[in-house]
DNA sequence: TTTATTTGCTACAACGTTGTAGCTACATTT
DNA sequence: AAATGTAGCTACAACGTTGTAGCAAATAAA
């Protein structure tokens, strides 16, 4: 079903069909209804693709992230979506599964005008920003999200990691915790980095020395998580709170905390980065710095739409800061 | 960077540097390595909408779920972009938060050639095929997956509800339940009724009355939700069992269970189909019964792209089962 | 040597849409 | 009555790619 066939139905010239349907006003009123009607009855749909070639826009934005299974981003696309929607925007999901060659594959896919603009969360190998900056030089507007790169220049959603690190550090340690245990995503990331650096100062103003075999990176692989999260709890000298600043690492602690027959809060308290549903539900329920992922995700489809649309883009600030909020639960009760 | 460029680069027809970069039987040696060459030097990519305008073929598939915050659709996602990304094909996703309007909207949207092909997993909301069928009929390569339309012919990826369905009730039946509920998602899914026969089965089996208060609708608002299960629990004859066909009910019931002081699995016991990760940490451990969802997605793609490659098209069945599995926890154990 | 075939390239049309330029008929101004 | 303007349409080129047809030169067959 093409404009030219419309045409032909009413001995139109598809020019005219054409403006009548992007409602012209070269068009009599008419005409366009008789246009409108035959479109209408003969279900026409515009092209995307010739129209995305003519005009050079896709109506299409991609989201490039490290996984999907998981709590906090997929409310995050949820938010995306919805926004989408709203604008009659599509789009098109990239998994990177925390791997840099990956990521570096889907910016070179992004690169010739699939998409209108991009919204990305890094994975947390990625050490080299190359990609996202020529990425970014082909001139299509972009977001960061979370995961930011602090050294590329644009807007940026996040939430308030060192803030918020620092008061669940100060947490344990005012419940009693002298041996605070840190569990981070990667040593590249910016977030990463930003929760390590709360952690420390709220160490350093409570005058407890920094102990670098408290200090654990996640892994790709689970059962290396398994074993390094046992190894740390079976020690004699063990800590007695862990700060964990992902959901699957918290997770494996009360995994491990129940093999190794660990009281939770009282043998070790844990708290957690999480978005999990059921943390209430846990056993014993979880306390957890929740982050606005919803919000994230229309925040950052909302400022990329911006971009996008050049409107107001010069008020369009570095960083937006949506806050997290710590949830005290049992897992942390001072003993 | 398009294909003119590399030709006015090199001196060549920009016919020869197409069929140059698609590697053609037409073009020597030689001026494919010069051709090849430039391209990778200029960072050459295809333009997608050309491309597909001229060859009809778009390599991009769409998904249609009705929510991604979710412990099924996140594993299906990542099943579906893991082949699709093996593949080279792009993914688009749509939400359509279970409302039957977004849903017939979305499927317009698939009419025009946007995508080479479409997944779907229909929202609780669809009692109507119509937009279904006429997609199908625009002769776009459909799968369904887990909530599937019997009546649409095409293949289907699902688990064997009924047979689950009924090892659950059974379980719960010889673990001494006299009075279970069902928690059904929806009164139109194919897949809610096969639960529902499954539960009924096993009932007719051992000789237990069907008693239709025992029977609760999934609401598309959380709070009617807690609320019903809430009157449910509370009644003086209340339930001994719960078997629930949505995740977000059996967690309810766990938290109307907190309320109420009830204790799991004495007072009663719950069961549901789940793919929730902290099922283990939940207090009791939940009895689940374990959908493969990665393994879906995982099918479900490359049946569409095989339907899409036509290769083998003769040879894809109209159902491809996949089982679910029943992990009997805490939460059943008998008293 | 003449004719047929192959090699390696170019020219061109088409995919469907859309903006610009052009053209006709009629209305308005001087 | 001539000049100017405008409403409403059509023609056409272009977006970038790709398949088909065409064409010259080189090679093989007659």
């Amino acid at each position: 079903m093409t404009i030219k066939e419309i045409a032909k139905e009413l001995n139109l010239s598809f020019s005219t069909v054409s403006k009548a349907l992007r409602d012209s006003h070269e068009i009599s009123y008419n005409t366009k209804q008789t246009v409108l009607e035959k479109a209408k009855e003969l279900n026409y749909q515009v092209n995307p693709f010739a129209s995305s070639l003519r005009n050079q826009k896709t109506k299409t934005i991609a989201v490039v992230i490290p996984e999907v299974v998981n709590d906090f981003f997929g409310p995050v696309i949820n938010g995306i979506e919805s926004i989408a929607q709203e604008k009659g925007y599509h789009v098109l999901i990239y998994l990177t599964h925390e791997d840099l060659q990956k990521e570096i594959n889907i910016t070179r896919l992004l690169q010739n005008g699939r998409v209108d603009g991009v919204m990305i969360s890094i994975s947390a190998q990625t050490d080299d920003n190359k990609h996202l900056e020529t990425l970014k030089e082909k001139g299509i507007p972009m977001v960061f999200f979370d995961r930011v790169v602090s050294e590329i220049s644009g807007p940026k959603v996040i939430t308030n990691d060192f803030r918020s690190s620092f008061q669940a550090t100060e947490h344990l340690i005012n419940n009693g915790c002298k041996k605070i245990a840190f569990l981070s995503i990667s040593k590249n990331l910016s977030i990463s980095d930003k929760r390590t650096q709360g952690y420390l100062e709220a160490l350093r103003k409570h005058n407890i020395a920094f102990d670098s075999d408290l200090l654990l990176f996640y892994d790709i692989n689970n059962s290396t998580n398994f074993e390094s999260v046992k190894k740390l709890l079976g020690k004699s000298d063990r800590p007695d709170a862990i700060f964990a600043s992902v959901e699957n690492l918290a997770i494996l602690c009360y995994e491990v905390s129940k093999v190794l027959n660990l009281r939770i809060p009282e043998d070790i308290k844990i708290l957690c980065f999480s978005n999990l549903k059921t943390v209430n539900l846990l056993n014993p329920p979880m306390t957890t710095i929740t982050q606005p992922a919803f919000e994230i995700g229309r925040e950052s489809a909302d400022i990329l739409f911006k971009l996008i649309e050049k409107k107001g883009e010069h008020f369009l600030k570095e960083y937006t800061v949506i806050d997290s909020e710590m949830i005290i639960r049992d897992s942390t009760r001072a003993i």
